[in-house]
RNA sequence: GGGGCCAUGGCCAAGUGGUAAGGCAUGGGACUGCAACUCCCCGAUCGUCGGUUCAAAUCCGGCUGGCCCCUCCA
């Protein structure tokens, strides 16, 4: 498998660490508001990565903080926590806001078919945690108090710009002034381990420590839950693009200082969505949520949607687009269901030629549009039914697109009962000619969302997705 | 102002030096009472200009256009 690596900006072979466990930290969700689908098309990537590794025999250990603390709409100590905002306007207690937006991130990766990661960590859960790396930090003379605060001086740390490629003075020009007029910083980057100064007082969640009553920075608590987790290395580091600065760069600052160790081998990032103005941005006010692209889409069609890409490219989203999907996707099912099951053997040569071929796509950096071809250069072939079966339900445990789910079987036996009446009797009018009474049976049961079709081997009939 | 990415037929998109995969849509045809489904057929020389090479969509440079990051956002 290869896969690019935003450390050394190169597609690089993976080599893991452990044989075959491979540790896997991928930054999850601020819960102060639903996800929306650009958030969303993340996590799909992350579970297309995890689930290709785990295709190729690996096991995936994978584990996903849940910000419910410490995440300010600033960088400098002047802004407000994002979870307070969401209180205030929310009126209710940060516990309540927390625990309702988790459980609706988990829903939305649910119905995205999106693997639920092995941990699942609170940063509110290891406060303790930060406080000893913060303790070891100001002990190395790495972190250091000032106004109040605990900072990070990154002047400590000779290889803080390496993740993101750049250099402080090109940093510096684009720099927003409020976050350079932080006095209580020794140099412009530094940043925040432990606020108990803070300017604004909608902060409600505070713990004691050895700095004082505060708070922890948002950076510290990917750090230390991956630290707590998965050890002191781990193969893969995920999250979008716009986590590699300052944000993946102030947690490797940190980690690596702690342990004095190389802490990640591949940072891999995801590109963004775009909607037809630019980036999808909760700042904006207006963002689509997986429930508005609900109401007229089976999620399963957004997951689609994103496959057909790759997941360092941005992507454009539109409605026409998604509308476009939906019909890849029927037509996509419906030769699925037109291969029937039969009596056939699998043939081992194929099954390993096909599943080859798949294999390759997704071990070059996550090809899942060539994946998709491959699955359709299957559909398309001359080899027997069961084979072809068995591929496609090989390829749906990375793809997972519910590409064998039966909804037709969902049909009891009392209503099928009712279908085959209307049929016989819709038959029975054909050949009278009373293609009223035919067309009116057609429509009752397409009412039902029964679709009928009339095919050489006779009418047979079929849920509508 | 600095850094970076991208540009392939109507749309999505593969392709990383040897003469353009695939999917969807459109059009044509078969099938059908009609429709749907299914099957068959049809389309591009790869933003633009120039360079390297026997050979470039693929490498280099200029230009144009779009986007992202540098500031909370995935």
């Amino acid at each position: 498998m290869q896969i690019y690596n935003t450390l050394t900006k190169k597609i690089e072979p993976f080599i893991p660490i452990n044989k075959n466990e491979i540790k896997m930290y991928t930054c999850g969700p601020t819960v102060y508001n639903y996800a929306h689908i650009g958030n969303l098309r993340t996590y799909i990537s992350e579970d297309i990565l995890q689930k290709t590794l785990e295709y190729l025999g690996y096991q995936v250990t994978r584990c996903m903080n849940i910000t419910d603390v410490g995440h300010l709409t600033s960088d400098a100590d002047t802004g407000d926590d994002k979870m307070a905002v969401a209180v205030k306007r929310e009126k209710k207690s940060v516990m309540e806001i927390a625990d309702y937006y988790t459980k609706e991130f988990l829903n939305d990766i649910n119905k995205l078919n999106i693997k639920k990661p092995t941990i699942i960590a609170k940063a509110t859960d290891n406060i303790k945690e930060y406080i000893t790396v913060i303790e070891d930090l100001i002990k190395k003379d790495i972190a250091y108090i000032s106004n109040g605060n605990v900072y990070f001086d990154t002047t400590k740390y000779s290889k803080y710009y390496e993740l993101s490629g750049r250099n402080q003075n090109d940093l510096l020009i684009g720099a927003r002034t409020d976050v350079l007029n932080d006095l209580g910083k020794k140099n412009p980057f530094d940043f925040g381990l432990w606020f108990t100064n803070s300017k604004f007082a909608s902060q409600d969640l505070k713990w004691d420590s050895p700095f004082g009553v505060g708070y922890p920075g948002w950076h510290i608590e990917c750090s230390c839950i991956a630290l707590k987790y998965l050890g002191k290395h781990i193969d893969f580091h995920c999250g979008a693009v716009d986590a590699i600065f300052p944000h993946h760069t102030n947690e490797i600052a940190q980690t690596e200082c702690y342990t004095g160790e190389k802490w990640c081998n591949y940072w891999v990032h995801m590109e963004f969505l775009n909607d037809q103005q630019g980036k999808m941005s909760k700042s904006k006010g207006e963002f689509l949520t997986l429930k508005v692209i609900e109401k007229t889409y089976n999620p399963i069609i957004y997951r689609l949607f994103c496959l057909q890409s790759h997941y360092r490219k941005q992507l454009i989203f539109t409605m026409e687009t998604m509308e476009n999907t939906q019909k890849i996707y029927n037509k996509l099912i419906n030769k699925i269901r037109n291969i029937i099951k039969d009596n056939s053997t699998l043939d081992q040569n194929i099954i390993n030629n096909y599943n080859n071929q798949f294999k390759q796509a997704l071990e070059d950096d996550l090809n899942t549009s060539y994946a998709l071809t491959v699955l359709y250069d299957v559909i398309k072939s001359d080899i027997n039914s069961n084979t072809k079966l068995y591929l496609i339900g090989q390829f749906d445990q990375v793809l997972s697109l519910n590409l064998l789910n039966e909804e037709k079987n969902n049909i009891n036996e009392q209503l099928e009962d009712y279908i085959k009446i209307k049929i016989i009797k819709r038959n029975e009018a054909k050949q009278v000619k009373n293609y009223q009474l035919a067309d009116q049976i057609r429509d009752e049961l397409l009412e039902q969302n029964i679709i009928i079709k009339d095919t050489k081997d006779g009418t047979v009939y079929e849920r509508r997705l």
